[in-house]
DNA sequence: GTTTATTTGGAACGATCGTTCAAATGGAGG
DNA sequence: CCTCCATTTGAACGATCGTTCCAAATAAAC
């Protein structure tokens, strides 16, 4: 019905996230998009402006999902220390069974995008920042309840958690080996002894 | 003179091997590569057979200089424990000092190919194979002539330093800041104490 | 001096890129 | 019943993509 809108602007957000979050944007066409989205093109460009303005929408709404409420939940869910242990685990349970190689959308356009884009690289840099501090937040709680000794130093070791936690995703979409994760996330939690 | 070649074909590969570097596989266009390299098309194809075949020919070239003779040069100037600090030392030191945002081919092209692309990504996963090997093998040696306690295990500590490094390559790209990378070269020493 | 072999520079290819736009649609409001 | 109007639809745009091809150019070889 050509006078109202026929589908869900969030929906087709979604669809276009996880186009991007696993061909990257250059290699994500606009033909692609309308395929995977379901609308056509004129619905694109008067809904969502353009690629690259779908681009980052897109951007924002893994923000959203992928990060805050995935902060969120794992606070509400779990001691300090044990919030980041989980939320490594979750990072490899995704990457080893789901055989999804997608790694972090973030993470993805951080390589790609970010040295040639001020714009994205302001953004990522600050979600970047949201994962250094959920970890820093998580450490200082941790030591206030008595979980997490104090000679762990809270910035450095959160620098370095978000370094393995990274380091996880970039082994998730090149070599999702069980094995090399688990390592990787077991020095993770060796920090917080 | 057009009876023999006047272009050196490896300086012309190693110009292509930084336009790929910098800006990926997808967003380097032939008419970049021509320009940058300083030859005209049908050179291009006649010596390096088409964009995808001479991508290859760059990262064979980034894993001979940037990858083997790094490793070589680390291993000889230093000791066991001081190759892998300087290694961490040296790639903070382009990053900052340089300001080159480019970080590392093989991780960049992690990212953006191998998920997708067989080829280049068996290619990429021996590379951080090799990279694997070496923190392995200089912990071992460490701990043979004693300079790294036995506590250290090697597997999974060199996984982890692996894991540091990638996420340092990664920051290079994307928030290149001192202290950051500090941080996580400090966190990665501090693992072989 | 003619031939031969090879590279060069650039024109040209079809395909696809991101984007724009005008025609078609059919209920809502008068 | 007719006019609106937001939306869909797909054709079409110019630009650029990776690739191919060929005539011009040159000096060694004969």
């Amino acid at each position: 019905m050509p006078w109202e809108k026929n589908f869900d602007a969030d929906e087709a957000l979604t669809k276009a996230m996880h186009a991007f979050w696993s061909h990257g944007y250059e290699a994500t066409s606009i033909a692609d998009l309308v395929d995977c989205m379901g609308i056509n093109r004129g619905s694109l460009y008067a809904t969502f402006g353009g690629k690259r303005s779908l681009f980052m929408r897109a951007l924002r709404q893994y923000r959203t999902v992928h990060l805050h409420d995935w902060v969120a939940a794992l606070t509400e869910a779990h001691g300090p220390r044990e919030a980041i242990i989980a939320g490594f685990d979750q990072a490899i349970a995704t990457a080893v069974e789901d055989g999804a190689r997608d790694g972090c959308l973030v993470i993805n356009t951080a390589l790609e995008l970010s040295p040639h884009d001020e714009e994205v690289g302001e953004f990522v840099d600050n979600c970047l920042i949201e994962m250094e501090t959920f970890f820093r937040g998580r450490i200082e709680q941790g030591q206030a309840v008595g979980e997490i000794p104090d000679h762990v130093a809270p910035v450095d070791t959160a620098r370095a958690l978000l370094g393995l936690f990274v380091a996880i995703r970039v082994f998730s979409r090149s070599r999702p080996k069980g094995p090399l994760l688990r390592s990787v996330a077991d020095q993770a939690a060796a920090m917080l002894r």
